[in-house]
DNA sequence: CGAGCACTTGAAAGATTTCAAGTCCAGTGG
DNA sequence: CCACTGGACTTGAAATCTTTCAAGTGCTCG
């Protein structure tokens, strides 16, 4: 319970962090056992890296681009249950099969490891297990945030909430320029919305000063007003 | 890959059984391990088990009762991630700290292990380790089920599918009566909803002849229907 | 320059929530 | 034993929020 712990901490001066899947390391990590194992694919926008219910052969590190971890119903229903960013693992926390799909948003480079050599690996080193459970516990804990999001906040909460969000998981462009890499479309398949209230809600926010937005992106103008409007949980 | 994992697949005559976070267990099972650490410890109705934001201290398995695992906004707002039954685990895919309060929902009784004493058998023991990691699989699947059910269901699909789930997780009374043990109160907050609004869709089931409920409980007369209501994802 | 697509915006419709009464028990006390 | 009280649950009506339906607008790519 030490070490790779810390990594899991808010970084200081991203103070509203949510520990992720998982960022990049810069002391030992036990995933660095993993590395010899991986190769590299590139995957094209909207390409589907694996099906909802298709057995878990591979787990992944998202090197560059986007990812969506998608669920769908039957009359096309979808929910997205997470955005995977550069640094950012899924898959591994999979049983013997994914239960949701995952897509690339935009090209995307991952790392892919093999889920046999994966287990094989964790089963004689501890400490690898471990890191693999925290992971699932990191991951865990951001879904429940989104739960509360999705079964309490009203639209422009979720909206004020996911742009905080991006805000501290993707780089900044020139005047912190956020460029949001997923379509109104995602976001509202995220945010449990349809399109056209994820732009009100944009529209609102873009009204009241709080923020810039434009296709290009989105630019935070008062964080405050954004993490009051946000409403996130104490703790 | 071989033993335990038979455990998290749907039981026969239970199709729709989701894998929990974990029932007992028949055969040789590395959670045993664990048995000769934990005490047993009663909570009465209503009484916090552990707080949203303390630190975990301990992981715990439902002996008999109800426990919910709830998330708290600043203003009241609620949001039940999860209700554990007899047999279920929780606590297990903590990090230092719980990110949600546990309560009881009526007095439960509880076998109480010390997280610290679980970390390091975890440690020596693979099986365990791995074990803790389908738990935490398992736990993170039920939850996207979740995520789909409050981001893309109405409220009468909420519903069933809700008394769907409970049909499959509580053993059911003299003719097949469910006896609920938590409020429409926490329902709601668990299915992203207010309390009349669960009373209208129940009603509303009701009144299409799918269930029969009361303060007593809730029948299903109609599995089929209350399925296709329900829109359950595929796989 | 034109087509197509993503995005925006407006207006009407619909679902859920809010506010306001009830109803129904279970437990209490007369 | 029975009326009474409080809490949980129901139900109705109005208010609200979000969605749906319908046009636009404005890039970006041929």
């Amino acid at each position: 319970m030490q070490g790779s712990i810390q990594l899991l901490e808010p970084r200081p001066g991203n103070p509203r962090r949510i520990p992720r899947a998982l960022a990049q390391s810069s002391q030992r990590d036990a995933l660095d056992l993993l590395e010899q194992f991986g190769s590299t694919v590139t995957i094209l926008r909207d390409r589907q890296i694996h099906g909802q219910g298709e057995p878990a052969e591979a787990c992944y590190r998202v090197l560059s681009g986007c990812v969506r971890v998608v669920k769908l119903m039957e009359d096309g229903r979808r929910q997205i249950g997470e955005f995977l960013l550069p640094g950012d693992l899924f898959g591994f926390d999979a049983l013997e099969t994914h239960d949701s799909a995952a897509e690339a948003v935009t090209e995307t480079v991952l790392r892919r490891y093999p889920r046999r050599m994966v287990e094989a690996l964790a089963e004689s080193h501890s400490a690898l297990a471990r890191r693999l459970r925290e992971l699932s516990a990191a991951s865990l804990r951001t879904t429940h945030v989104l739960l509360l999001l999705l079964g309490r906040k009203t639209a422009c909460e979720r909206i004020a909430s996911f742009l905080l969000e991006m805000a501290d998981r993707l780089p900044e462009g020139h005047g912190g320029m956020l460029g949001l890499p997923m379509s109104r479309t995602d976001m509202a398949d995220h945010l449990g919305l349809t399109i056209e209230t994820v732009c009100r809600a944009l529209g609102h926010l873009r009204r009241e000063g709080i923020i810039l937005a434009s296709r290009a992106g989105v630019r935070i103008r008062d964080r405050i007003a954004l993490e009051q409007m946000a409403c996130e949980t104490r703790h």
